[in-house]
DNA sequence: CCTTATTGACTGTCTGGTCAGTTATTAGTA
DNA sequence: TACTAATAACTGACCAGACAGTCAATAAGG
């Protein structure tokens, strides 16, 4: 019964597997450079058996972002809650999370890389991931960027037209990161810290301007 | 002689062509499944003709990457020279130029997509292009802030150590044009105005700091 | 008729995808 | 318990097409 119940979850647990093997592959070579032998090395299987479970090697690709974009999509929520307290303290708890979970780790990072290698080939995957995780976010991120705004902390700024500003600093670690390897990553606290710094001055009323506001 | 002329300009002039043609597959393909059949159908000869000039693919891949790098190469020379006047003005009129010819510019989108994606099977070429291209336009950017701290102009802040932080949007528009295509880029000049805006407030010392430093 | 740039047919290799066969396990039977 | 059949998971040898790289033949100029 020992055994059954091994083997019954090797089935259920193959596919999970294959996909964390060919994330790792997909990564290092980009899809068209992939063996898939390769992949199912890592996997400690054969290829034939990949074929058991993803119908092509396109198919296998789609699978993996997908399955590696879960939990971005799941972090989510968090961001979309009404927002209550300082405008600047939501900022500041949303850069500190997305820095730990988009900077720091490794798969997020990848996945970027894999996008912009692979969107000519797979040109649905870039819409899909701007519908369903990029727009979203940039959407969050105004709702804060406005609360802040009518709360008479933040002035009119194109930061509200373009969230994309205030989040620039993370896709350049980011992307740095990704080229230059971790050796030479410039983030850390004090990259952070910096970002929030001089996005608190470029967001904030001036003094007599938040007086004559009333805040 | 006029013929004569003609085919030894062929001579001269293939390599250059090849190289258009090459990058213009790289870009679209990535290195592993761009297909040299390709290439030179694109450039108008046959496979065996670009062989006469690049030894193997790879080089022909690397040699691609340097010619596109030159101009931006030659365009850093306008940047490290000594400032003078407002360094507001200069960041200005810098990010101007930034903007015209590596967000506008296709060709300078391209090679950042290149390079991301092939840092792995190319290692070198991300440290080069960083020792030569990258690291000089940082150490440029960090000598206006200097200046304008010095000046009186800006306050001290993260911006000295991280000039990155300045730089970020540009690359943000960048990787969202590369991305999501022209259709949803979101540059133009109210993002460049933004970013402007943003850096202004973000880099400048307070109204009273700036009175009693002596502005 | 010599030189030189170019061709295009050819080769060897590599790899996505297939499938007949092997192995491990369970169920049934006596 | 011993033997057999059925089944599910996996294997690995194989194929077909594609593609980097080669080179003897060709054509164009002088």
């Amino acid at each position: 019964m020992a055994a059954a119940e091994r083997r019954r979850r090797r089935k259920e647990e193959r596919p999970g597997e294959i996909l964390e093997a060919a994330f790792e592959e997909f990564a290092r070579s980009g899809f068209a450079a992939t063996k898939l032998d390769d992949v199912a090395a890592r996997a400690g299987i054969t290829k034939g058996t990949i074929y058991l479970y993803f119908p092509s090697k396109e198919d296998l690709f789609l699978a993996t972002v997908r399955e590696m974009n879960r939990p971005s999509q799941e972090n989510l929520a968090a961001l979309t809650a009404a927002p209550q307290g300082s405008a600047m303290a939501i900022l500041r708890s949303h850069f500190a999370f997305v820095y730990a979970h988009m900077v720091e780790d490794r798969r997020a990072r990848e996945i970027l890389r894999m996008l912009m290698a692979e969107v000519s080939r797979f040109p649905d995957l870039a819409d899909r991931w701007r519908a369903e995780v990029i727009g979203p976010a940039v959407e969050a991120l105004r709702r804060v960027v406005r609360y802040g705004i009518a709360r008479g902390e933040f002035r009119a700024s194109a930061a509200e037209e373009f969230p994309h500003l205030l989040f620039a600093p993370v896709i350049m670690a980011c992307t740095w990161r990704l080229m230059f390897g971790d050796d030479h990553a410039l983030d850390g606290a004090a990259y952070l810290e910096g970002h929030l710094d001089l996005m608190a001055r470029g967001l904030a009323c001036l003094p007599e301007e938040a007086r004559s506001a009333g805040e």
